[in-house]
DNA sequence: TGTGCCGGGCG
DNA sequence: CGCCCGGCACA
């Protein structure tokens, strides 16, 4: 999340003045408007690259950003490659404190896929597989250097079934019934990856049709997550609260990626236009956006003392309660000790009425 | 156990 | 009304 963070803050038009590493606390917390949940934990949770900075270098030695999920063959090459390379390197586990558990405990195990243009290497550990990146593909030194976390989106995680693979390589399922987040996972790597490629608005929409067959599993399921993610920042977007004006025209790609971690943690750098048309999920979601009240709720015109409106009818879903917005509310955004910072409706303990769901 | 917020009380 | 909180349903 500090990455996120971090990210946001360092692509973002106003912070980009200072140098990437001068993030302190005073700088951040100065900005809580672009990075509310900021303060306090600017320093303490660093998943995979406490120092995130998004250096240009990278780019330069990557002339054409490779589009991995052009898919050699995935079953092939993982086939073969399982057999051959398989290693681990543990070493530098630590570093990055590995996010994904290497193991699954019945016979299911992650594993990592370079999806660099012929390649398709494939190791156990994502650190191994970051250090691969970094050294044959980036071209970097393997261990001076930090990861930047820019190989995360070249390599993919696999969930496979160890007792069956070789029918594992025909239904790579990356929808394993006992994996978590894996499964989505992937297939963010690959619409992710694509962005960095000249073409940016389109980007997310043609990945998935650009998609070899072996991919079309994991491709179908991808507009859905994003679009999920999507709509998860649409309202946030264009919420009335204006918290988010200052990221505008966030550069391409990796903001998807790291919005997809932490899905509601800070504004959408992306307008929300990219996703809709892909699956048209945002429609069916919220009708109308500007109607920022319940979801459910059916129009509002009737409000006034009107014969006419059944209580027991526009039930919501789920029964009594409303399900209750996953988005997060100023409480959780800015803190207990920020009170003054929430919308007033959460300060009276109230529907919240910044971050509407 | 923490969070979102309905229902209701107080000035 | 604005303001606050008890308490409940969720996660």
């Amino acid at each position: 999340m500090a990455a996120a963070v971090l990210t946001s803050l360092s692509t973002s038009p106003v912070v980009l003045n200072n140098p990437p590493s001068g993030f302190g606390a005073e700088t951040s917390c100065d900005t809580w408007k672009e990075a509310p949940a900021m303060s306090s934990s600017c320093s303490s949770s660093s998943n995979n690259s406490g120092d995130w900075s998004w250096d240009p270098p990278s780019d330069l030695s990557t002339p054409s950003t490779p589009s991995p999920p052009l898919s050699t063959d995935i079953a092939t090459g993982f086939l073969s490659s399982l057999q051959s390379d398989i290693e681990e390197t543990e070493a530098t586990h630590f570093l990055f404190g590995d996010p994904i558990p290497r193991k699954r405990k019945n016979s299911t195990k992650v594993m990592f896929k370079c999806l660099w243009k012929n390649c398709g290497k494939v190791l156990s550990s994502s650190s191994g597989m970051q250090k691969h990146i970094r050294t044959t593909h980036l071209g970097r030194k393997a261990d001076l250097d930090q990861s930047d976390g820019e190989e995360d989106f070249y390599y993919t995680e696999l969930d496979i079934n160890v007792d069956s693979l070789t029918d594992g390589l025909s239904s790579l399922t990356p929808v394993s019934p006992t994996s978590s987040v894996p499964p989505a996972f992937p297939i963010l790597e690959e619409a992710q990856a694509v962005p960095p490629v000249p073409v940016k608005p389109e980007a997310p929409m043609v990945s998935p049709l650009n998609l070899s067959a072996a991919t079309t599993i994991l491709s179908q399921s991808a507009p859905t997550s994003l679009c999920h993610i999507q709509t998860d920042h649409a309202y946030q977007a264009m919420g009335p609260s204006g918290l988010q004006a200052d990221l505008k025209s966030p550069p391409p790609g990796m903001e998807i990626s790291i919005a997809w971690q932490q899905p509601s943690l800070f504004p959408p750098p992306l307008p929300p236009v990219l996703f809709k048309s892909p699956s048209g999920c945002l429609t069916p979601i919220r009708p109308a956006d500007v109607g920022e009240r319940r979801p459910q709720v059916s129009p509002m015109p009737i409000a006034k003392g009107h014969p006419l409106v059944p209580p027991s009818m526009p039930k919501p879903t789920t029964g009594t309660r409303k399900p209750r917005g996953e988005a997060k509310k100023c409480r959780k955004v800015y803190g207990m000790e920020n009170r003054s910072m929430w919308c007033t409706a959460c300060r009276w303990k109230k529907a919240c009425q910044r971050f509407v769901d």
